[in-house]
DNA sequence: GTCTATACTACGATAGAC
DNA sequence: GTCTATCGTAGTATAGAC
């Protein structure tokens, strides 16, 4: 029962926020007594830590085989981290277009536009792991850039992934879908592969 | 005061969704009373829609000069249309580093999670010229791609600006600075710069 | 542990004074 | 055009039955 109260949780608060969800919503879609937030999370503000914390164990779990892989490689030769990262971004790419990810992907972009203190658990938690593992791979596939640069580099790439869920109803605007099919995914990953490879690769230096 | 009341209408509806923001809360901090928001927008929803509107508006007169700019540029050849959509997208990187941003931008965002009849409006009243104006410049940058093609690649050209605002807080946390400086703003620009340069560079075909 | 009942506060809308 | 006053509704929290 707490695992649906937390699913519809994630759900509300990502859609209303804190102050627009309401607890008696959530109580009544999860099938159980609004008191019973009271009595498992000790209030609505409990009820939303506990929400970040879910989401912060879900992404966790869900980028777990491509993070291990990519921690391995962290020290691979260029190459084989440049196609190590295309893994990595392709992966992300593929959660922000599922529509599993709409409900938690929500919550966290809300959080990222004014943080609480869900926001710290959602990146120590889960987002750290995959923001510094992703700045050593680029540093592996691009020596040539000083740290912020990498960062940088690190921010924008991620960027891509993000957009596809940040800036989804533009997406469909701009493609002209109002949904995105299977051929339509794989073909945004496919260009979102191009983008990534050539931005890794190295500038030849001009004469 | 009408004005005001706009400006304070972004803010909370921004930070808290339609649902969470109190017209009483954004009535008061407009130094006003309450009913005047039905007076003169005939309720909350109406004050929602305004609002849209008045970002709308903003958003066309903030990227106005760049945006005509661009259109003149629109049958320009290769290399022009590359750099005009390499100002074009310092301009919006601009706008999204902004503080003056903060406040539509975050109006926008969750529009865009989950949008509204205040979505519609927002698109068809700034964001579609900016974005048709893009993919132009695209295909007149890349003529080896095809249409799909060059709107995902416009989608995430403009993902590189839109990643400033939408993953805000990460971006703090990657970069390890609580705050954004003119020099780092200026640094981010430049990393921006020259990953579109690279994906608007055409591949060469290897032998 | 899960429910119902209730206390208290705040919401949006509206009527009416000025 | 802007204010105050008020109505009905819905919010969170809490107490207490079972």
């Amino acid at each position: 029962m707490t695992q649906q109260l937390l699913l519809t949780a994630i759900d509300h608060f990502g859609k209303s926020g804190f102050d627009g969800a309401s607890t008696r919503a959530i109580a009544s879609a999860s099938g159980t007594a609004m008191s019973s937030i009271t009595y498992h999370y000790g209030g609505k503000k409990g009820l939303y830590l506990a929400a970040a914390d879910h989401i912060a164990e879900s992404l966790s779990e869900g980028l777990g085989p491509i993070l291990a892989n990519a921690r391995e490689h962290a020290a691979a030769p260029r190459n084989q981290a440049v196609e190590t990262i295309l893994l990595l971004l392709d992966g992300m790419a593929t959660m922000m277009l599922s529509p599993a990810s709409e409900p938690w992907a929500r919550f966290i972009i809300r959080e990222q536009q004014q943080p609480t203190e869900a926001f710290e658990r959602l990146y120590l938690g889960a987002m750290r792991d995959v923001t510094e593992t992703l700045v050593a791979l680029v540093k592996r596939a691009r020596p040539d850039l000083d740290d912020f640069e990498a960062r940088a580099t690190s921010i924008f790439l991620h960027g891509h992934a993000l957009t596809l869920r940040a800036g989804r109803a533009a997406v469909h605007r701009v493609l002209g879908y109002e949904t995105l099919d299977d051929d339509v995914c794989q073909r945004l990953r496919k260009r979102l592969r191009v983008h990534a490879l050539r931005i890794l690769t190295e500038e030849e230096v001009p004469s």
